[in-house]
DNA sequence: CATCGCCATATTGCATACCATTTGGTATCT
DNA sequence: AGATACCAAATGGTATGCAATATGGCGATG
């Protein structure tokens, strides 16, 4: 437990580990991340939990004012409808660029994700497809090869991460997610920049629209 | 010297404080950002210092690798035109969002910074015009209404602010920005997305040229 | 009874001290 | 003479202790 490899820090373990549990729903937004019951959880000193808030923080994870800690950051259904559209735009982009610019080897690792994202759906893997979804936009994202382009929208896909989770729970969901993701990949292999744009903007609003279903459904569990 | 208002944290102002020291060139590119010497020079204890720099990392200003301390992020000049790119595409997307949702609130403002840029650029002040000039654009960007699009969007900004105030030095360059300024605030005026986001999109573009060209006769000065 | 103000407490922010890791130099061995 | 291994100094990372501040409750007063 809390193994750190040489070459890394401590706070930046850390800083994984808490984003993970955020992430995953361990930490509920809203609630409270109190530095000394985390040190003492990971049987640590506040220093380097401190850092990790920190960086949580700057990530858009957390929010904190000063003297009074830090609390995962609630995003209210409102913000969540902000995020979507920001989300939706970003990547769009981002599908439009990476239509003339992605290389044979990023298509094949794109189509080997969405493979894997197959086999999670099949298996009812949640938390599974979840991640494998993760990975599938990020390398789209990543063939935009630009680099800054790619952070930016990525900071963006952060926020909104803990919610685009949600409605991965209902089967037809992630079918549905599955023939979106391959029209993308079609329009990525065509090199059809119009197509690979309009694919990825309506598959981000019919998650945007899932989502705000499922937070109509399950409103607010503080 | 110094001062931390109340309701705000010691770190916090020395973080604004290096960052604006970056972006003004006086910590240059590459130079190292030795914890010890910053505190003392500020009289403070290490503590807040490196709780600046983990969040001037996080912004990308700086890089750092465990136990090899801090830089200024170098800029190499390829990555100069990956970021100009990136910054184009983003800030397109804003104005052309901006010409359907802008305030009248907004426009005024917009225009009060516009007359503040000329002043700036009448006087020869460089350091002002980039000020102004950063606000013009910071304007653009939050009267998308969306402050999570607008965060991806400054944060890519932030890590070309560096690069984009080289060419002020120009009074040519300073007062072609102002006439693509203009056309902007024209194009937000009429609420036309396509000539606000064409508009932008040209700017950008003769920005991206003067700052190539700028490095180009002055390469790298360490 | 309500509201305003003060005080107690808990939690964050800052400082100092210590430990681990990296890096560069030197000495020795091949 | 060159290379390698070891040692030392510098620098970041971590731990702990103290100070400052925000928050919640209690009491007094209108």
């Amino acid at each position: 437990m809390l193994k750190v490899e040489p070459g890394d820090t401590l706070a930046n373990v850390l800083r994984r580990h808490i984003a993970d549990d955020i992430l995953v729903g361990v930490f509920k937004p809203g609630s409270r991340l109190d530095e000394r019951s985390l040190a003492e959880e990971y049987g640590v000193s506040r220093t380097p939990v401190r850092e990790a808030l920190k960086q949580l923080v700057s990530a858009g994870l957390a929010e904190s004012k000063p003297h009074s800690g830090s609390v995962v950051r609630g995003v209210e259904p409102e913000r969540v409808s902000s995020l979507c559209e920001a989300s939706i735009l970003l990547e769009s982009l981002c599908a439009r660029l990476a239509a003339s610019r992605i290389t044979a080897v990023e298509l094949g690792r794109l189509k080997k994700v969405h493979r894997a994202c197959e086999a999670c759906h099949q298996e009812g893997d949640v938390d599974g497809y979840a991640l494998e979804n993760r990975r599938f936009h990020s390398a789209v994202i990543a063939a935009t090869q630009n680099q800054d382009l790619a952070d930016a929208v990525e900071f963006c896909r952060l926020r909104i991460a803990p919610y685009q989770r949600m409605p991965f729970r209902s089967f037809e969901r992630r079918a549905a997610s599955q023939r979106e993701h391959k029209r993308i990949i079609d329009g990525l292999e065509k090199a059809d920049p119009a197509e690979a744009e309009q694919a990825m903007s309506e598959h981000l609003k019919a998650a945007a629209i899932a989502i705000d279903e499922h937070l109509q459904s399950a409103p607010s569990r503080t």
